[in-house]
RNA sequence: GCGAGAGUGGUGAAAUUGGCAGACACGCUAGACUUAGGAUCUAGUGCCCAAGGCGUGAGGGUUCAAAUCCCUUCUCUCGCACCA
């Protein structure tokens, strides 16, 4: 150890010892209690951003603190490698998209450990690597054997400049991600899961989850969309055919005054009477080439088309006139609505524009309303009117009521539906797993052989960013032999959405190096669930939910013992500069890269943790990591000041001699304790640290009296344990400078002894009608009447209500007192 | 529009169960040391002129006591968004 704080020497010393003695690498250990600590593996771009630093310096702090307080930990690192833009590098740059991207993850893991993060690095997954997608193939088997995967005909992204149809992801603003050009719709054959088999369960497991945030549960909630209602058939006038709606309000019945169809309903051209067909049929081209923004930002004007045809109110029989409109979405319900104006504010605009009738069929009691020319819908709850044998019914008892009359009919039945869809996975890319599926004219679609997978993705391909997959274009991968018949059959060309090997990885890395499965149950049994997992709440839908429905399809297929993989969730705020998210077109980037060759790791991790709690947003500081700079270097040299004079080779058996040494026995132990409770219960890093700042504080202010070696060496051991986790290089240094081989990874985390935070006196504020008028000070354990007694009795007291009328004394033992005066 | 969260000094924030508002840090001011200081150490720093007041977005309420609980309201952030 240097007089100087050289930070760029000490990090790179301790890396590399860290490295060679591989105290990171962990195994199963039946007879000790295992901890899972994860942070969401990144996309290996190249380069790591504040965000990621963040992310990674939070999981760090729990791995090492609770590794130090003795568990079996788990803390794995991998990469999302499939993926979007490594297949626009090989488009714009004619770069290999597997040499581009194994590029990047060289970069990253580089960069990676220059954090000094204790990840065992032998438990690596990379999701493009073949001993990772053969996995991921088989699962898809697995599922598709299951009945989870199927294939149909569908709506798809598709940008007409490029030629090309494009994910989710890809569509910026309704627009293509590289050529800004509209995106629009085009009907294309593919894979999808079934998660919406799953629809109940995840909604109803997200009760289990405790360790969740609300505002994450509540988002998968709403996601899911339950809702509960009826469906309800409608004969037609002057025909056979019926058409069935589904409504959340029977009760509303009374007050249907038309219908309205999705235009994409096939039921639609049946309806259509001749003399409306060039109508209906205008409509329908033109909200098909209506892009998804256009069609959802109208969301006041209503437009439709009437069929002609007319719909029987089953109680009233009342024609209801049958309109085609776009607002009535096509996949959810039934695509029919049953149009009540006076109670949905659609269905009122849309009545507003075509003139159709509105009859008020509920009386919400809203002050000064005319029931005869309502202004709005009334949505809210009431009393039903105008409907005949239910009037007077409370709107909740007129569903029960009115739904059991239609079930009575024979013309509907209570039902639930969801607004979760099932999950389209198959994208038209290269870089990506491929669907290991054969299309045979005999046996359809049939899925290779368990034996020949890894389906490997082909190298003969071409890069053009037009048409189809480009995978198509390889001349070995698309023929080959049904697995069922033998006969000559061709491979699905499509690769599945990255989400799916982001939906495991968790598992993979119980069991990383495994090429006989994808993991072992036994390992999975042991490492599982995931104890903590931390990332961006930008994850909150759609990673989180595919994992909860993933691991609960393996738990039905008997592959896992859980249902649920994620015990605790810590979502991260962002890192932001200026009130801004730090994006290259504002120019307010700060480079991870950069602060560490400047600052160091260590201040790094520690300005990033210390200067917002880790669920709020962080606004980056240069200030800040001065500071935080400052403190270790402050640190630094306490150590080394108060080393070259005494012996301060660990925890000594001490004992109090004056109240100097009382006070800082008492710090010592208040910050153990605020550390212990903050780092590892409450995940408050930044209170922990500043705990440690005021041991600090305090030792500087002690070392100006006699110093108690005893005392003062058990305080810098204990200083310098609780300060690594969070500066795990600068401590390891200061460690070894006095004296200690070991490594502060496996020095058990101290404990904090009671009896020195027991105070002989406490201060007691005195208020007098709740407000502060004075403290003093009274032996600490009295109870109410006693500590009654004794501030009655101090004659500064006395002074403050002389002359006043004490009617009531309040007395907090330990805290404080009130004196209640007229 | 619906749902969730947040508003506390010049700044980031703390106050864990209703009990001293502003811990810790940044910034600022002064001093010490120094050839020098953007290093380091020490002291001060919510607001109002002192006594004494006033202060947690605004207004009301409950309570001996409110940043914290209740009602009303404003602003901001995030998520969803024609889901019948």
């Amino acid at each position: 150890m240097n007089e100087k704080y050289n930070f760029a020497e000490i990090e790179k010393k301790w890396q590399k010892k860290w490295e060679e003695e591989k105290i990171f690498k962990v195994t199963e250990d039946p007879n000790k209690k295992k901890y899972y600590v994860l942070e969401m593996f990144p996309y290996p771009s190249g380069k790591l951003h504040m965000g990621h630093v963040r992310n990674y310096s939070i999981g760090d702090v729990v791995a090492r603190f609770k590794h130090m307080e003795g568990f079996n930990v788990l803390h794995p690192m991998g990469y999302d490698a499939f993926g979007l833009p490594a297949e626009n590098a090989a488009i714009k740059h004619g770069v290999e998209p597997a040499k581009w991207t194994w590029e990047n993850i060289a970069e990253m893991t580089a960069q990676l450990k220059t954090m000094g993060i204790s990840y065992d690095w032998d438990r690596t997954v990379e999701t493009c690597n073949e001993n990772y997608y053969k996995w991921m193939q088989w699962i898809f088997i697995q599922f598709y054997n299951k009945g989870l995967a199927y294939k149909k005909e569908s709506q798809v992204n598709w940008c007409p400049s490029c030629a090309t149809v494009l994910a989710n992801e890809q569509v910026v603003d309704g627009c293509c991600e590289r050529c800004k050009t509209v995106v629009t719709k085009k009907k294309l054959s593919q894979w999808y899961f079934k998660i919406t088999d799953y629809a109940d369960r995840l909604l109803k497991n997200l009760d289990i989850l405790e360790g969740w945030p609300e505002k994450v549960k509540i988002m998968q909630k709403n996601w899911i969309g339950k809702s509960h209602g009826a469906e309800l058939t409608f004969d037609l006038k002057d025909s056979d055919e019926k058409i069935t709606v589904y409504t959340t309000r029977p009760d509303t019945i009374y007050g249907t005054t038309f219908m309205v169809i999705a235009p994409e309903a096939p039921i639609v051209d049946v309806l259509t009477t001749p003399e409306n067909r060039a109508a209906v049929d205008a409509y329908k081209e033109e909200t098909a080439k209506k892009t998804e923004i256009e069609r959802s930002s109208t969301t006041k004007e209503k437009t439709g088309v009437f069929t002609g045809t007319y719909a029987i109110n089953p109680l009233t029989k009342a024609e209801l006139p049958i309109y085609v409109a776009d607002y009535v979405l096509y996949d959810y319900g039934t695509g029919c609505v049953m149009g009540v104006p006076a109670h949905d504010q659609r269905d009122f605009d849309f009545a507003k524009a075509y003139n159709i009738p509105i009859i008020a069929v509920i009386d919400t009691g809203e002050e000064g309303i005319d029931l005869d020319n309502l202004p709005h819908a009334t949505e809210a709850q009431g009393v039903m009117i105008n409907s005949g044998e239910f009037n007077g019914l409370k709107t909740k008892d007129a569903i029960v009521k009115v739904t059991k009359k239609f079930e009575d009919m024979g013309i509907g039945k209570a039902t639930t539906n969801y607004k979760l869809r099932d999950w389209l996975i198959s994208r038209q890319r290269y870089w990506g797993t491929p669907i290991p599926m054969i299309y045979c004219e005999k046996c359809g679609w049939v899925p290779e052989k368990v034996e020949n997978l890894p389906v490997k993705l082909p190298t003969d391909v071409e890069f053009t960013g037009k048409g189809e997959s480009p995978i198509a274009s390889s001349k070995t991968f698309v023929d080959t032999v049904c697995p069922c018949c033998g006969a000559p059959a061709k491979r699905e060309i499509d690769t599945m959405d990255t989400f799916l090997d982001s939906s495991w990885y968790f598992l993979r890395y119980c069991d990383a190096q495994n090429d006989k499965e994808a993991f072992n149950l036994d390992k999975v049994k042991y490492w599982m669930n995931v104890d903590q997992y931390i990332g961006g709440v930008e994850h909150a839908i759609l990673h989180l939910m595919y994992a909860r429905f993933f691991q609960m399809a393996l738990y039905d297929l008997g592959l896992v013992n859980t249902e649920e993989p994620f015990q605790n969730l810590l979502t991260q705020g962002m890192v932001i500069k200026d009130g801004k998210k730090m994006s290259k077109s504002i120019g307010n980037v700060v480079s991870p890269e950069e602060i560490i060759n400047k600052y160091g790791a260590d201040t790094a991790r520690l300005f990033i943790l210390f200067a917002a709690p880790p669920d709020r947003e962080l606004d980056w500081s240069d200030a800040g990591v001065e500071g935080a700079y400052r403190f270790l270097g402050r640190v630094y040299r306490l150590v080394y000041e108060m080393s070259q004079k005494y012996k301060l080779d660990g925890v000594k058996a001490y004992t109090c001699k004056t109240q100097a040494d009382k006070d800082l026995a008492f710090a010592l132990n208040a910050t153990i304790k605020k550390v212990t409770e903050d780092a590892g219960g409450r995940f408050s890093f930044n209170t922990a640290i500043s705990s440690v700042m005021e041991l600090v504080n305090e030792m500087y202010k002690y070392k100006e009296g006699d110093i108690n070696e005893e005392l003062f060496a058990t305080a810098i051991t204990d200083l310098i344990i609780v300060l690594s986790p969070f500066a795990p290089h600068i401590s390891e240094e200061m460690w070894e400078h006095l004296g200690h081989t070991d490594r502060l990874f496996n020095i058990p985390w101290p404990k904090y002894d009671e009896a020195a935070l027991v105070k002989d006196t406490v201060e007691i504020v005195v208020q007098v009608n709740g407000k502060v008028k004075s403290k003093l000070n009274a032996p600490n354990g009295l109870d109410k009447a006693a500590l009654e007694k004794y501030v009655m009795a101090d004659e500064s007291v006395a002074k403050l209500t002389d002359g006043m009328n004490i009617v009531k004394v309040i007395a907090v033992p330990g805290k404080l007192i009130n004196l209640v005066v007229k």
